[in-house]
DNA sequence: ATTGTGGCCTGCCCGC
DNA sequence: TGCGGGCAGGCCACAA
């Protein structure tokens, strides 16, 4: 998915334009897009007649509060966009093809009273909804994490710090590149064992987790400096140092060797 | 329980 | 021009 900056676009998208409209049909035509055992029939029950009353965000999952208390979970994947009366929540993400303003990637909608639809685009399909999503899954959210939190997520474990801070329930909304800009940018190296930072860096890390991200929203996630350099012979931007490139964490990683400690 | 791995699904890009 | 391989911002089931 787009990660937690993007997910933030669309929560405030659906802030905007998607509450209090009266919802009158749903269109859940792919069953593999339903999750948590939920049909078309339950979602279409729970939404029609009814309408969004709050647009929540946690990590990457979007809430949608309806007025009869059901809220809709909303996760978009790698590639998944949230589309309200032809109106995108981001212009384009990165891994995904490009928007053609046909419907094809359409997987999940909403058609409100007034003619209008909210729609998920989502290419790859590796995105869903399910109704009432189980929050208590997800650690606090990154952008807003304190000092305490951090070191709570980070604490009793030398697993590498990169994959630490991916975890999800540890702590919501880092996916792979902000979590390759943040450890470059507080010059920490993925590989560090969680539990071995000190205080001072964790304060660095929190630092530039907040900054980073916001920074981030309505710009994208794929705005950071370190992004350029995320090839084939890219060099660190800060100081020219030839990049390494391993897995870290189950996923691609680009660091600095020489100021990422 | 925690941690790492594979796989999911689809489309694009590169090299042959 | 066509084709295979590799890759992709995420997440879940599974095994050790």
């Amino acid at each position: 998915m787009p990660e937690l900056p993007e997910v933030e676009s669309y929560r405030r998208l659906a802030a905007k334009a998607a509450l209090g409209r009266a919802i009158t049909e749903v269109d859940a035509g792919d069953a593999w897009y339903l999750k948590g055992g939920a049909t078309a029939e339950e979602v279409s029950e729970a939404l029609v007649g009814s309408k969004f009353v709050a647009a929540r965000r946690r990590g990457k999952l979007l809430m949608l509060d309806t007025a009869g208390g059901t809220t809709l979970g909303m996760r978009f994947g790698m590639s998944g966009r949230l589309v309200i009366d032809g109106s995108a929540g981001v212009d384009q993400l990165l891994y995904s093809p490009a928007d053609d303003g046909s419907r094809r990637w359409e997987r999940f909608g909403v058609r409100f009273a007034d003619g209008g639809i909210m729609a998920m685009d989502d290419p790859r399909r590796l995105g869903g909804v399910e109704l009432d999503p189980d929050e208590s899954r997800l650690g606090p959210d990154a952008l807003t994490v304190t000092a305490g939190q951090l070191e709570a997520a980070l604490a009793a474990s030398a697993t590498p710090l990169k994959a630490r801070l991916m975890d999800q329930a540890r702590l919501a909304g880092v996916g792979n590149l902000i979590a390759d800009e943040v450890l470059w940018r507080a010059g920490l190296s993925p590989l560090r064992p969680a539990n071995s930072l000190s205080r001072n860096e964790r304060l660095r890390l929190q630092k530039h987790l907040r900054s980073t991200i916001e920074g981030m929203i309505g710009a994208g996630s794929h705005t950071g400096k370190l992004m350029p350099a995320r090839e084939v012979g890219g060099v660190c931007p800060r100081d020219g140092t030839p990049l390494t490139r391993a897995t870290v964490g189950g996923r691609t990683s680009w660091w600095c060797p020489k100021h990422q400690q």
